[in-house]
DNA sequence: CATGAATGAGACTTCATTCAT
DNA sequence: CATGAATGAAGTCTCATTCAT
């Protein structure tokens, strides 16, 4: 009858109340883990009625997928500004710093992503493999290259790529820990000056 | 909370079944984590009714309570191994492989801290403090006075030991998306030569 | 309850969209039941919003009422057409005719019906007193004189009409049974056949 | 791992309540139709709470099906009946009165049953496909047979079923209409009178 | 020691209806 | 005349826990 597909037109409002609640779903989920979380406290966060929140997402799960997928976006960028034409070793350390970064301003995005694949990556698998693991190959490829001719010292792109992840979310995943062995210390600024010593000696040529 | 600690003859069968419900929490929680796991799981995955569990623990928390605490002993174990007599970089090295195969061969352990730990270790804190602090600070005082001696390269102990945990931890915790990544590559095989090159160069002295 | 009705000057809009809604309605009532229907289906069938249904109707129940009086109607058409000055047995044979091919053109409105009786027709039975008894009464007592003349065989007229409502609108509400028994087989000849020959001789004197 | 299949011991109180919940359920099905009726409904009607309920049944829907498949037992007893050696007119007569019995004596089970199949029986088209079409479809070959054989008059045999079961179930499934039109007059004994004398003119030879 | 039976609290979701423009 | 936004009430179902034997 009505073949006008009813392009839900984005207002103002529809913008701003998305965001909130993929704002308070993000706090909430990365707390929780996705079974933790319940939309009333999501509700609550956002300051929306739950029947409101149904309004805008088709469900719990629907909310997460959708937080997911942004944020592998935002997960991969610094990944995707390795410039293939700079300097290796620099290149591969500012990839460090700007994960360690990372890990520091949105640690809530780790602990999702983190929360997510600990439990198998249910709703996400899909998403690796099509966006993840071609970026890696890529990434991948271009790191053999570089040792191959002689800028960085051997080493096996993936697993030079999990031992940066590894150690610069660490600080964002293990945060409960790491607050109860560091006490006041400061964390990041001991990190970066490690992490970066630890990856200019394996990979300075 | 309750004192009263109801002495419980461990009778033979008592010890059988606490053995039998904790192997099942432990497949159940760490693939579903505290809130995603529910008794009836646990209880099938034992092959126990579901009262019968609460006759042998006092409820959910304490199953996962008491699962964390054990695990915390063999968790530490390697850590406790290292000697303070031995070769500094043989022995901190060793510690990474023994660490390495922890995590290949207990990831149900690995993924079940890490659940805990991702979420405030809402039920460990008093543990880590108790149990994992002073153990921490005694090999940070040892590793200091390798460091010290000129036997180990300058390393920051604490972040030396987050790297560790992190990059060995990692094949458990993550290994979904290490499965995407590294297809039907062996993984553990390259994980440790990749990780005692690493380890070795940063600390060499 | 609102005795101020609101004088809605009805324009074209208007009446266009209220037969447009109660159109869906029909269809979608007719195929969920009263409960089982929803304002939304109702609304994506009519091609309008929901609010904009809510301003022709006072609500859920206003659509189903407005809905089943006029059904009334049109069903009770084909009863007040029977000619008191015509064949008896004619007239009443044209009568079992008429319900027969509405059961096949309106089976929407057969079930829309069936639907509210079935549940004690709690919407519809001050409408059936006053309404459908005294049409029926005076049906009723037009067939008792035609028996009496021996124009008709002795026949409760109560019960002929049960009879003719039930078989002629057996095949628009069990249309599912009646499929899963007829197959691919035409049903209206037969069904047309079988009844005026089954009514013929109920009622030849 | 617990290959022993869990073959409920069904106690006597398990027989009871399923009994207590299914008795339940065919008065509040019967009288809303599927979607209007509710497990509060059920469970209140049934004496128990909601949640036990579910202990016994896997859903609203398990319910359901259950009761619409024990009712087709009890339901097509009668058809099952009908003697081939018996006397052919005074067998499908005993069935007339036999269906008009359970229409007064069993009106919850006819109205579950019309519910049904009046929106599509969705959930009982297997059903009636394999249980009910071969019973229906040798039960024709019957007729079919007594007619060739002169015992009938003419007649086609699934539209003979229909108008028995339309008359007969009418009773019971339009009451709230019948109880309108015929007041306090006695329904049952006129309905079987008219019935009888209805299907007997049809098929006396 | 063990378990069938039962339940209160709470989770997700649907839906008729109202609000505000 | 029309609709995007919002919600209270209610519905189905889950689950840790308790009861009673």
């Amino acid at each position: 009858m009505n073949d006008a597909q009813p392009v839900k037109k984005t207002s103002r409002i529809q913008l701003r109340n998305r965001k909130l609640i993929l704002e308070a779903a993000l706090e909430v989920f990365s707390q929780h883990g996705y079974r933790g979380a319940t939309l009333d406290q999501i509700a609550v966060e956002a300051g929306l009625s739950k029947p409101n929140i149904l309004y805008y997402f088709d469900g719990k799960e629907d909310i997460h997928v959708t937080l997911l997928n942004q944020l592998m976006d935002i997960w991969l960028a610094p990944l995707r500004e390795i410039d293939p034409q700079g300097d290796p070793l620099k290149e591969v350390l500012r990839y460090v710093q700007r994960k360690l970064e990372m890990s520091r301003d949105l640690p809530r995005e780790s602990r999702l992503f983190a929360n997510e694949v600990l439990q198998g990556a249910p709703r996400m698998v899909p998403h690796l493999e099509t966006v993840l693991k071609p970026l890696v190959d890529e990434t991948a490829t271009l790191i053999k290259r570089w040792v191959a001719a002689g800028k960085l010292a051997p080493v096996d792109p993936r697993h030079l790529l999990f031992s940066i992840w590894a150690t610069t979310q660490h600080y964002a995943d293990f945060d409960a820990q790491v607050q109860v062995l560091m006490g006041d210390a400061p964390v990041y600024e001991g990190a970066s000056a490690h992490l970066d010593r630890m990856f200019r000696r394996l990979l300075a040529p």
